[in-house]
DNA sequence: AATATTTACGCAAACGATGTAGTTATTTTA
DNA sequence: TAAAATAACTACATCGTTTGCGTAAATATT
């Protein structure tokens, strides 16, 4: 029942503690055959060091976190899924917080691992940190930080993205050449960095072809999907209504279909649609999703390496670099011209 | 930089270690001036307890693991939302375990967590955990398991699912009420327990309406997507092929959908469908899906306040008990007869 | 052969928090 | 008023590992 430890495995050899304890570490103070013999004997004994005693020791926990908005998204799961790969290629272990995108949320969890409680954290920030004092706060505890997708601009460390505004370029250009004249773009807020690099080559696209950036063909959504509907019902109510949608994130496109099935508008006929997204039934859909998809898997697995390979050297200050890692255009029915 | 602790805590107080700490867990052994003193000293100066100090201390790791075969996936995700909610509640940290259908890795992993790194498991087994030996040996380290979904009966604990042997039922009544004469059945593997009272349910209504359960109609797929594919292609292609499926997995719903387009054959004239998901698409598919769906957060909260509610009083030993939640049947048009 | 070096191990002090068993004062009780 | 009880604190051992230092024996160097 009770766990082994070192105590128990050296009265049993006949050795002294830290014998036993660095013949477990290959420490070259100890003799191959009795490396062999605590080997052995800490196998068939089933020894496993006890964690919370060596990390307090070594100030190590073995142990990462990351902070994302949402689980239940599959960008999100793609890149934990990346993440978790490397950490137990790393023999880390993976903590997980959501912040449902609530800043009080997120200063929370990270005030709570502050401590020591995880040696490094890889993170996405809520659409709603306008402000991040509180993440350099957090590196001044020398803890280091990696963000992804939605990182935090002003925080000096690795970040490691898509390049968005050269999707948000693409993705618009697409919906010129496929004869949109009246483009709206559906932003989720307006504080994060991913959201206004998008917007960017959305604007830019619509400026490199003459056409009018209005205002009012930003809308601003939120964490509501009540509310997102409403405003998506909005723009796409009465006569003069948007002929093209780039929405910035899955969610809102999904919510733009179940608008068009209540208003009944023909997507692509009446409306064209594009969107970043990794749903993997997009071209499932009626009509098939024309999307930007960004390569989750490999974000995920690109900042747990660029974090470990920080921490391995025991470094804990990350210097400032972005990753660019390139999404995919894959275009299919709701963004095409009917010919 | 460094994290303060409770020794300087003191030293500033000009109170001793033990009197700084128990202040702060509010024992009644302290003045409550000083109690106020050291509260708001401790605040000023930002202390947050060492949670290897204390873990090793009181044994306890204030930690919840989560072992799972897949996070890319709406149910676990879904799962993982709910079980995460109550963790915070409860102050608690969430590990994440994947074990990608990997009986080794899923050994592996259990191993690693047997020495008291976490106070409890939550878990969903492989779909080829068919031994259950390194579940029992975990639990006899006196660190429970709650079981959701993917549950195993040998195990003497908690376990959460719905009920899947009346979905079973459910799903395959309303196959054979929209003339379904030939109904398959998607297994995902044979070991787990969901799987076969899905099938029961299957075969159970197959019998009640006098109609024969042919043993190539229950078609075991596994954790290879592109073999699965070819053994539902294989199913459908050919003169005798079934006019109903049903998939006990999202993921072979999909399977079928892109077999279906390749096939040209046409959801619902010719084959109808209907699987267990949480896909939010569901009902944007061409045709839209019908879907036994789990109610898979709240699954997910359960299992975690039943760990809790033990955890809590400090029991690691949890008694059998078979939780269910409803699900809940949506019908849509892959499944119904045209009229 | 005397000295220096290496090898292989043990001792004991951390790491930070907790809780038991004291130690003073102060208050209550007989 | 002496004895007992209480209040408010402190000292110290402990949890299980790690690691710097010490040491004796074995080996190498001159």
């Amino acid at each position: 029942m009770a766990a082994v430890n070192l105590k128990q495995l050296a009265k049993i050899l006949n050795l002294s503690i830290s014998t036993v304890s660095k013949a477990l570490r290959d420490s070259h103070e100890i003799g191959d055959a009795t490396k062999l013999r605590v080997l052995a004997k800490a196998k068939e004994m089933d020894y496993i060091p006890n964690p919370f005693a060596s990390g307090l020791r070594r100030n190590k926990s073995k142990t990462i976190a990351v902070v994302v908005p949402e689980v239940a998204n599959n960008y999100f799961a793609l890149a934990i899924n990346g993440i978790e790969r490397i950490a137990q290629e790393n023999d880390y272990h993976v903590l997980i917080y959501l912040t449902h995108e609530d800043i009080e949320k997120e200063k929370g969890i990270m005030k709570h691992l502050e401590n020591k409680r995880v040696d490094g954290v890889l993170m996405s920030v809520t659409m709603n940190t306008n402000n991040q004092t509180h993440l350099s706060d957090f590196q001044q505890k020398g803890i280091p930080i990696v963000f992804f997708d939605r990182i935090c601009h002003e925080i000096e460390t690795a970040k490691v993205t898509t390049d968005d505004y050269i999707s948000g370029i693409n993705a618009t250009k697409h919906l010129i050449e496929n004869e949109c004249k009246d483009i709206a773009f559906l932003s989720l807020g307006d504080n994060i960095s991913i959201m206004q690099k998008r917007k960017s080559g959305y604007l830019e696209e619509l400026h490199k072809n003459n056409m009018e950036a209005k205002p009012e063909r930003v809308v601003k959504c939120g964490n509501d999907d009540e509310m997102n509907y409403q405003l998506v019902k909005k723009l796409l109510t009465g006569i003069n209504k948007p002929d093209g949608i780039f929405a910035s994130v899955e969610k809102l496109a999904i919510t733009t279909y179940q608008v068009c099935r209540e208003l009944n508008i023909n997507i692509p006929k009446d409306v064209k649609i594009i969107c970043f997204s990794n749903l993997e039934t997009a071209s499932l859909l009626s009509p098939s999703l024309s999307t930007i998809t960004q390569p989750a898997y490999n974000i995920g697995k690109t900042a747990a390496e660029v974090m470990f390979k920080y921490l391995d050297k025991n470094k804990t200050y990350i210097p400032n670099e972005n990753i660019f890692l390139q999404s995919t255009l894959h275009i299919r029915e709701s963004s095409q011209q009917i010919v």
